[in-house]
DNA sequence: GTTGACAATGGCACAGTGTGCCATTACGCT
DNA sequence: AGCGTAATGGCACACTGTGCCATTGTCAAC
């Protein structure tokens, strides 16, 4: 007969492991979003989850994990998504594409945790927590388009992840704000601030060089 | 008589107030140093600096707080020094300027601290969750200095602050990797890597837009 | 110098967190 | 059916952060 798991007996247990997992993650977010990150406590989320609270804390380290692994989320599609650019565009293209893509369904999909952070401070530096190791990883994607492409070095490729972080950020930030404004429209209006940045300073430089000559 | 000082009653409660607060700080770091951030708890801190657990919690939420208070010291200093610099340099010249100055002489008189972070990831964490905070105080610094030169949105002295947020660190981890090397060259590193991905960005779009034409 | 506010401190007490440990259960496999 | 491993639940415990109140210290006016 075929096998067709990856591994022999794990496959399954891991499969209900993550079943477990997304019914705290619910369980959690529900609760979070009725009465506020800062008023619900583990105990509740274990109860309203169907597990003890012991077994809570072996998928989660604290209710603030559980805010951080919608971020952790967004962050791996992202990178998937940087890396699945055009090898045409440039990094900074590639980011911009890469968010209008990942950037507007994660936001629909997850909007009661995007609410619960708009309420809470803590609730959001939970999120903010992940954005190290996040970081990391955007910028192993963009080292691996650029591979293939434009030579940047390895300091250049952690630039621009950290900018396309803060521009995620920002984006969130004016879609919460002003509601109505389609995604792709808010990404242009953020890179649009980028690349005029850019314009500026280089012209400066440029400028600078040439009163040395 | 002359009333030399700014209130009435409160100067002096004041002084006193930042004497503890120093000592308490000055016991958290030496415990952090000796036995590893993760391995010191509050009461040991509080015992060490002469006060009760409970007035420890007076001065600093949590140990996390004293390690915070550094990176907060710096941000303040650093944004000064960013509205301090000439009217003429450019925003992204200004941030490199204000880094040269503030970085060197706080990581010197912080090396202790410097360590601990490099030895502890909670106590990086500790330290990254104050960029926020700090990140909307460049950002102000940047709207000031812009008012009285080159017009530049909001969002754009958001990226710059985080920008310069984003090379603070890269160079403290680059100056932590080769010790020897001295800041000032560190600095142009990080800032010529910048540079040098707009002037790329911008060539790119320059292209793109004579092609589309 | 005494007294009278008032801020700072210390010492509980208490709810909540995170973890090690072990007994129990559930499940996959032969 | 039965064996073995992994997941779970239920303590127990050390630590955290905070409200509360009694005590101490400090400054100012009398």
């Amino acid at each position: 007969m075929a096998v067709q798991d990856t591994s022999p007996r794990n496959s399954l247990q891991a499969k209900k492991q993550e079943v477990v997992r997304g019914e705290i993650w619910n369980a959690a977010i529900d609760l979070f979003f009725e009465h506020g990150f800062d008023n619900v406590h583990v105990d509740q989320i274990a109860a309203k989850a169907g597990v003890s609270r012991r077994t809570f804390f072996r998928y989660y380290g604290s209710k603030e994990d559980v805010m951080g692994a919608t971020v952790k989320r967004y962050g791996e599609a992202l990178a998937q998504a940087i890396r699945d650019q055009k090898a045409e565009l440039s990094s900074l293209e590639a980011a911009k594409a890469a968010i209008k893509q990942v950037l507007a369904p994660t936001l629909h999909q997850t909007e009661r945790v995007v609410q619960v952070a708009e309420r809470s401070p803590a609730a959001r530096m939970a999120q903010f927590l992940q954005v190290p190791l996040l970081e990391r990883e955007v910028t192993w994607a963009f080292a691996n388009r650029s591979k293939r492409a434009t030579k940047e070095s390895s300091l250049e490729h952690r630039i621009l992840a950290s900018l396309t972080m803060t521009a995620t950020g920002m984006c969130v930030e004016i879609w919460v704000r002003d509601q109505k404004r389609p995604m792709p429209e808010i990404v242009d209006e953020v890179f649009a601030a980028i690349v005029h940045l850019f314009r500026a300073e280089d012209e400066k430089a440029e400028s600078a060089r040439r009163a040395k000559r």
